[in-house]
DNA sequence: TCTGGGGTCCTAGGACCC
DNA sequence: TCTGGGGTCCTAGGACCC
């Protein structure tokens, strides 16, 4: 198989190119640059298409932010300033307290995701979805994709995203989906880079270990202690030594993985396994003291989700919560019923139930609602769960564990 | 000044069945 | 009489990704 791995930049302010920009923090609607050009400027207009024009001292600071939210992504500039995704805000605003803030817009995400997918659809069908910046593509069977060992095609991609969407592109091809995402990484922004086979000596062994998708920062902990820090390295050591180290599964992977070996296919359909909503609050919540509060929350997480499942045709028959306290440890808790629901009633009460099980000791930061074991609204197994589990045992009965204090809830 | 929200997949133990 | 083994489902937690 031959892979593309595309990825669109979206950061859409040319006057901001070359400064410290991130994208993230939220609740703020006062961020709207936009809504700032309307009120210092009220006699002209000011839409989507006058972005370019809209002078760089308008925009908002880091350092002015008060609240809890993350860094989604951060420019090259602000990277340099040790700024970088995931971080949070209030910590980026102290490394760099003059960079540029820009809140996320999930809207415009949407489309101009749509969009990009849409034009690439066009030119190669097989296309596997991996978030709104992302896909694969497997171009074996493009008609001209063997050109310059893709790259014809790579650049006419990156033609018709520019022309459609003023977005850049960078684009990894490879022979697989492993080393093609790796190469759109070499060369960014608005990138194209090519690797075959033998090259992964040369150019994926001097990587970090942290630059394979699927070694996050437990897994790179664990590697350095054991003195492997590049790919190199990790390539060196012997498939059985990882498995012992890293257990069998994960293990066998690393070492294929560090030998550019993956023949995961591009998958261009697939269904949902669960649907949630979660929210961190300002500030930590009490169990007894803001009963009433966390009561409503709760009531609108179970709505909004029942809602999601609705509007996309899903029933799912598994309802679980997720806690967040206020040292940052989380917990789950689920219960699987004898039949489907997109009901938000339901949810709640099931939901309830779980919550009953969870010993609120310390105050919370974060509650989460999840309905999962999915299906199709309309399919058989939604309408008569037993028809395909004739054999199907009554579930055992959740642990009793009843704590007082959630009973407040 | 800590640490969002929406997902997937894996592991591991216990229940239960054959 | 102290003792199977395989398979699936349920639950909880955690790693990882975008």
């Amino acid at each position: 198989m031959d892979a593309f791995y595309a990825s669109v930049e979206l950061l859409r302010y040319p006057q901001l190119k070359g400064l410290p920009v991130v994208i993230g923090g939220g609740r703020r609607r006062e961020d709207d640059v936009l809504g700032r050009m309307r009120l210092l400027q009220p006699d002209r207009e000011w839409t989507a298409d006058h972005l370019s024009e809209i002078p760089v001292d308008v925009f908002p600071r880091l350092s002015g932010y008060v609240g809890r939210g993350v860094i989604t992504t951060a420019t090259y500039a602000a990277r340099a300033f040790g700024v970088g995704s995931a971080m949070g805000v209030m910590k980026a605003a102290k490394l760099c307290p003059d960079a540029i803030l820009l809140p996320v817009d999930f809207a415009q995400y949407r489309h101009y995701s749509r969009t990009f997918k849409d034009i690439v659809l066009d030119i190669a069908p097989l296309v596997e979805d991996r978030g709104v910046d992302e896909i694969y593509i497997d171009f074996t069977d493009v008609p001209g994709g063997q050109r310059e060992g893709g790259r014809v095609l790579a650049r006419l991609m990156q033609k018709a995203i520019t022309d459609a969407t003023g977005l850049t592109c960078s684009i990894g091809v490879a022979p697989n989906k492993l080393l093609a995402k790796m190469a759109s990484e070499l060369n960014k922004p608005n990138g194209i880079s090519i690797i075959h086979t033998d090259d992964v000596e040369s150019k994926i062994w001097p990587l970090a270990c942290r630059k394979i998708n699927g070694i996050g920062p437990k897994a790179d902990e664990k590697l350095q202690a054991q003195g492997i820090h590049t790919i190199g390295d990790l390539a060196l050591k012997e498939r059985d030594w990882l498995m012992q180290h890293f257990g069998k599964s994960y293990g066998a992977w690393l070492h294929d993985a560090a030998h550019g070996l993956d023949d995961r296919p591009v998958v261009t359909e697939s269904e949902p396994v669960s649907m949630s909503r979660e929210t961190t609050f300002e500030k930590d919540l009490h169990v007894v003291h803001d009963r009433a509060a966390l009561g409503d929350i709760f009531t609108r997480l179970c709505q909004q989700v029942a809602a999601d499942l609705q509007r996309k045709g899903y029933v799912g028959k598994t309802i679980g919560i997720k806690l967040r306290f206020d040292n940052f440890k989380s917990v789950t808790r689920d219960q699987t019923l004898d039949h489907y629901t997109a009901n938000p009633l339901e949810i709640r009460q099931i939901g309830g139930l779980c919550l009953k099980r969870v010993d609120m000791k310390r105050r919370l930061r974060l509650l989460g609602v999840r309905v999962g074991a999915l299906v199709k609204a309309d399919s058989d197994e939604a309408k008569n769960p037993l028809s395909s589990a004739l054999t199907a045992r009554e579930p055992a009965p959740p642990k009793e564990t009843r704590h007082e204090q959630a009973d407040l809830f």
